[in-house]
This record gives C-alpha cells, sequence and structure tokens, in this order.
DNA sequence: ACAACATGCAGCGGC
DNA sequence: CCGCTGCATGTTGTA
C-alpha cells in the first residue's frame, strides 16, 4: 500500500486544468500519467519513454513486447493519432514506450523538457494526449500552461491537490 | 546496491 | 547505403 509515493511537482497543475475542462465539457477525463520529454524523445526515432510504475498501473497490461495500438486523440487539437503501447526487455525489468509519436511531437512543435499529459476518457473509453510547452525564452512563448520548471517548492498548494487521481476517479 | 531510464548501437530490411 | 527496430549499456536517482 505503499506504493504511491508522493511525487508531487508543479506539473500536477495541468491535471487541475484538465478536471475543470471536463467539468465543463461533461467529460470525464482520468488522469494516467504524463512525463517529461528528453532529446531521444522528441528526436527522429518517434517513440517516447514512459515511466513505467505509472504505466503499469494506469495503463492496459500488455501481454506481449508487442504491445497494443492505442488512439490518442490530441486535446489541443483534436487530430487523433495512432500510437502503439509496448515494452522492451531491459535486465530484469521492462521499459515502456509510445511509438509512432513523431507526427504528434512535430504537430505540436514539442521539444525537450516540454511534456505530456495522457488522460482516459471515462464516458468514451478513449485516451487522449495533450503536448504542454514549456519555453522560458523561446521566439514565442507559447506555453499553454504558466507551469514552470520548479522544484517542489508548492507542497502546499500541492498538498490541496495531493491526490489528482484519487479527485478524478471520485 | 538496485531500479529506472536516457541513449548507444548492431543487425536487418528497404531504397 | 541509410534508416529503423529492438535490445544493451551507461548514467542517475532511490533505498
Amino acid at each position: 500500500m505503499c506504493r504511491f509515493k508522493f511525487r508531487v511537482n508543479v506539473l500536477q497543475i495541468s491535471v487541475v486544468y484538465g478536471l475543470r475542462q471536463a467539468s465543463k465539457t461533461e467529460k470525464n477525463l482520468k488522469f494516467l500519467l504524463q512525463k517529461v520529454l528528453k532529446q531521444s524523445d522528441v528526436g527522429s526515432l518517434g517513440r517516447i519513454v514512459l515511466p513505467k510504475r505509472e504505466a503499469e498501473t494506469h495503463l492496459p497490461q500488455l501481454e506481449s513486447r508487442d504491445g497494443i495500438s492505442i488512439a490518442m486523440e490530441d486535446i489541443g487539437t483534436s487530430r487523433v493519432w495512432n500510437m502503439k503501447y509496448r515494452f522492451w526487455p531491459n535486465n530484469k525489468s521492462k521499459m515502456y514506450l509510445l511509438e509512432n509519436t513523431g507526427d504528434f511531437v512535430r504537430a505540436n512543435g514539442l521539444q525537450e523538457d516540454d511534456f505530456i499529459v495522457i488522460y482516459a476518457d471515462i464516458k468514451c473509453g478513449k485516451y487522449l494526449i495533450r503536448g504542454v510547452k514549456v519555453r522560458q525564452n523561446g521566439p514565442k512563448s507559447e506555453g499553454k500552461k504558466p507551469a514552470k520548471k520548479s522544484h517542489r517548492d508548492l507542497s502546499s498548494t500541492a498538498a490541496s491537490i495531493s491526490s489528482p487521481v484519487a479527485q478524478a476517479v471520485r
């Protein structure tokens, strides 16, 4: 039961944002996971490494390393990308990844240090993905969220939303 | 010491 | 020959 660590950071603000938006549209979005993108995630490989624990907890169980195909609706553009969720064997463990992410990354102009958030639409049983840019000094600040790369200095704020998943699930 | 993960890179297939 | 696929290896953070 101690499997949940309180990995609190500012990026979770996006969860609240997502839920508000969900209320407005009467769609129920459940936060699944997020990933700060590395160079290898936004490069030409077109694949994004997903955090293991969150993936195993919130995404479908994978029977084989070939994984499954997942339709991901881009929250920003409403476009739907057909991605693949799979894993690789790695040491005695597994590495989880999302493939065919190249178009999504390019369409959103995502770069290193930007991040993605993945939600599940409870109502439709769909998956949704959102790319969030974190430009602090880009040519044009296109950041959708004012979230900056802070450390863990929002403990008090975070405390009030300490369990976004629990809130999302009700 | 161990687990997660960012990236290197070999092998293979398409051009 | 070049790019992609799939794993291996090095690095970094956690216990």
